[in-house]
Formats: structure tokens, C-alpha cells, sequence
DNA sequence: CTTCTGACA
DNA sequence: TGTCAGTA
């Protein structure tokens, strides 16, 4: 099980999820309606949520930030499809393992500053053992 | 206590 | 989007 692998883990509950994109359920729950992330769920119907999808809510979080609606969201993510389909030579490839670390590191650290309280912890233990 | 769905403004 | 209800 490589990286990119672990990326699509279901780790997360929805609660962490707000805690690291800023956005509120209502709006997590929104975007999942509108299919632009596929949280995996439990037995229990609760979402889990994975890396890969954390990254898409970040990118969405982004895109609002910068005046856009949901129209254009979805039009950004169709160009990244676009994109992903379409060899261009010149194309920027996926996160070297290293960037996701550094991602990782500067996630953790700007979470722990905020409180005592270790957000990843317990889900980022499962994707560290995981491989 | 947290999360879920449906619903109203 | 926020928020409330009634659940699981």
C-alpha cells in the first residue's frame, strides 16, 4: 500500500473535518450533495472522511474564499479532470510523498498551537500504521 | 456528547 | 447557510 493509497483512508470524523477546512457540517454535507467529495461511511451511516477528501474541501474553502460559487467550484474540478485525462508534457505531477509530509507537519503543528488537545492523534495513528 | 436526515427561512 | 427537531 503506497501513499496515494493512503490518502483515500477513511479517517475522519466530520467534526475533525470542520476543525481543519473551516467549513461548517452544514456546508461539508452540502458539497457531499452536490457529489464534489464521496465520503466513505460507517456501518453506522457516520462519514469518514479521508485525506483526499480534506484536500478537496480545502480546495473548495480556497475557491469560496476567492469570490467563486458553487457553479464555478464545480467548474474548477472539471478542469482539473480535464487536465488529469489530457497528457500535456509540461503538466505538474501529484504530491511527492515528501510534500505530503511537510502538508502532514504543518498541519499538526498548526492544529496543536490552537490547544492541549491532539486533533489527529487517533485517526493519524491509523494512517501511519496502515501500510 | 457527536452525527444524521429532513426541513424552514 | 444556519439552525432546529428527533434519532442513532
Amino acid at each position: 500500500m503506497d501513499l496515494n493509497d493512503r490518502r483515500q483512508l477513511p479517517l475522519f470524523s466530520i467534526g475533525t473535518v470542520q476543525k481543519l477546512t473551516g467549513l461548517s457540517a452544514r456546508q461539508i454535507r452540502y458539497y457531499e450533495e452536490h457529489e464534489l467529495i464521496q465520503p466513505a461511511r460507517t456501518s453506522g451511516k457516520q462519514r469518514q472522511f479521508s485525506f483526499a477528501d480534506v484536500e478537496r474541501l480545502m480546495l473548495i474553502r480556497q475557491w469560496l474564499d476567492e469570490g467563486h460559487n458553487m457553479a464555478g467550484v464545480k467548474r474548477n474540478f472539471e478542469e482539473m479532470e480535464r487536465r488529469r485525462a489530457h497528457p500535456k508534457d509540461s503538466q505538474k505531477k501529484d504530491l511527492s510523498d515528501t510534500e505530503v509530509y511537510k502538508w502532514l507537519e504543518r498541519e499538526m503543528l498548526g492544529t496543536q498551537s490552537k490547544s492541549s488537545e491532539s486533533l489527529f492523534q487517533g485517526d493519524l495513528s491509523r494512517f501511519y500504521r496502515k501500510r
